[in-house]
DNA sequence: TATTTTTTGTTGCAATTGCAATAAACATAC
DNA sequence: GTATGTTTATTGCAATTGCAACAAAAAATA
């Protein structure tokens, strides 16, 4: 059987890693470049939102964006037709930070497709997609607090 | 620019997700089934091998493997020629737990390749390496210290 | 309309995580 | 053979992480 979670869990801590390290330099904490980046490209998403689309638990949303905003970078705007959610907006100082991660983030997308064709990067990108798709679901399910039967 | 990060992000956090939930039923806390599953596989390996291997801090990797070792899953045996190193090792009772997180781990699999021909697994178990070799690249020289230029 | 269920958000723990800093053993160079 | 550097392992913090448990608003159902 072809094994590539393997690879995928490697490729991903090698470059949430690197991201870490480098994102100190603006004041960014342990994984806040991911819920940033998202609420600059989506602004007016909520939490809950965020972390589906992030994949990780809502309370590690909640404090992330938490810190995110008493760090200044985001801003919670509630909403006059649903007192029930917060809708999220980059502050002029996240928009500022935006683009150097955007960059950190293409130049590591860069080194990672290194060597491989246009076609190839293509192939992957759609393939990658398709397996995002199919384990989201179970995601989901297990998250929910079904048990998978195998 | 094609980006392939993000859906490696999603994918990864998603699988690792469900996985510390199914392995709790085994008293395997959050990350610990990593690093079982390849002692059992490199029996004798040293955890600073294992921490590249799996693309995590050392002093991670030492306390999860600390944490293994306290709860009986595996041992640390010192080596006559090298004092300075320990040989890890499984108990009994890693043993007994490694066929279930294979199991499941090759449930995730089946899972996540869904859909995909034999020929587009091969394909996209080929371009994850080739991924992985080039990030790998990076994370051990922005581990080091190092400033990536970009 | 009233009741129930779902959505969205928060906080209390208890654990993992990782950067610094330390130490000891080994390896290399002179 | 000593000095210097590298590998390997550990511990002190300070932070993130995530399961439970709760609350309140909204949506769905009866």
């Amino acid at each position: 059987m072809i094994e590539i979670l393997r690879e995928i869990g490697m490729i991903a801590r090698a470059l949430d890693s690197i991201s870490n390290i480098e994102f100190k330099e603006f004041d960014l904490t342990k994984g806040q470049y991911l819920y940033l980046v998202r609420i600059c490209e989506n602004p007016g998403i909520i939490q809950e939102k965020l972390a589906e689309m992030i994949k990780v638990d809502r309370t590690t949303a909640a404090r992330a964006i938490k810190k995110l905003d008493m760090n200044g970078f985001i801003e919670k705007k509630e909403d006059p037709h649903n007192k029930k959610i917060k809708k999220l907006f980059p502050t002029d100082k996240g928009e500022r930070v935006n683009p150097f991660i955007k960059r950190e983030n293409e130049y590591s997308n860069t080194i990672a497709l290194e060597g491989l064709s246009e076609g190839e990067i293509e192939n992957l990108s759609g393939l990658l997609q398709r397996v995002r798709k199919n384990i989201e679901v179970d995601w989901e399910f297990v998250k929910k607090g079904n048990k998978r039967n195998y």
